[in-house]
DNA sequence: ATGACGATTTACT
DNA sequence: GTAAATCGTCATA
């Protein structure tokens, strides 16, 4: 399966969170082991503009300067004081845009996904985890993965430990695009109301507040 | 140096 | 449905 290109995260940051529907996220770790998933749903982040995103104003500081750079630099932060959540820069180098990466459908490496889960969670039965909730959600699929801030930074179109593989078929005409406002940014007044976030229709691994009509 | 606040998840009433 | 967990980041001083 082809890996995506420079050319085709350099895009408007709506254009690429759709494109990413359907594509492949894969993560090989230093022992070797290969995890992956369909990307199930994601959320635009529009630049300076855009009041929810981190670069609105062009606020540029350590944390958010891989927004800053070329599409396919990766974005990871760190939330709530215990959560990672991913993201693609989107455009050129300077247009602060980007994709957040919600929920994939796991294909490859469940075992190793319920064990990263597992470490970091006191739950009751990790082994009983679903494999559609591995990663369903922007900070699940991080700790699934095993990415964090290390990997902010990273240029997803080089060689490296995580990448981005091309849609398999017509995956879009089989399930059809949902869309919805973002979740989680309030905050962020009339934007809060835009229709940024993609999703999958009829993904078990979709995650939050699926009551949004589809 | 300090304080307010999360692009969330989980557990609990 | 509500609340707690938990700390890096950033604006302010």
């Amino acid at each position: 399966m082809p890996r995506l290109t420079r050319a085709n995260f350099c895009v408007q940051a709506d254009r690429l969170a759709r494109a990413l529907l359907g594509c492949t996220l894969v993560r090989r770790l230093d022992n070797g082991a290969r995890l992956s998933g369909v990307i199930v749903e994601t959320e635009a982040y529009l630049g300076a503009r855009d009041r929810a995103a981190h670069s609105f104003g062009s606020r540029r500081t350590p944390r958010t300067e891989p927004m800053f750079g070329p599409g396919g630099t990766a974005y990871v932060y760190f939330t709530y004081g215990m959560h990672h959540c991913m993201n693609i820069a989107a455009s050129v180098a300077g247009d602060p845009q980007a994709v957040l990466i919600r929920a994939l459908e796991p294909s490859e490496g469940m075992i190793m996904m319920k064990q990263h889960r597992a470490e970091s969670s006191r739950a009751s039965d990790p082994g009983a985890l679903p494999e559609a909730l591995l990663c369903s959600g922007p900070a699940r699929l991080c700790l699934a993965l095993g990415i964090d801030r290390r990997h902010s930074g990273l240029d997803l179109a080089r060689p490296g430990p995580i990448w981005v593989e091309g849609p398999k078929g017509n995956v879009v005409s089989e399930h059809g695009v949902g869309r919805s406002a973002r979740i989680g940014v309030g905050y962020a007044g009339p934007w809060a109301l835009r229709e940024l976030r993609y999703y999958l229709r009829g993904s078990p691994a979709v995650s939050g507040p699926r009551k949004v009509k589809g």
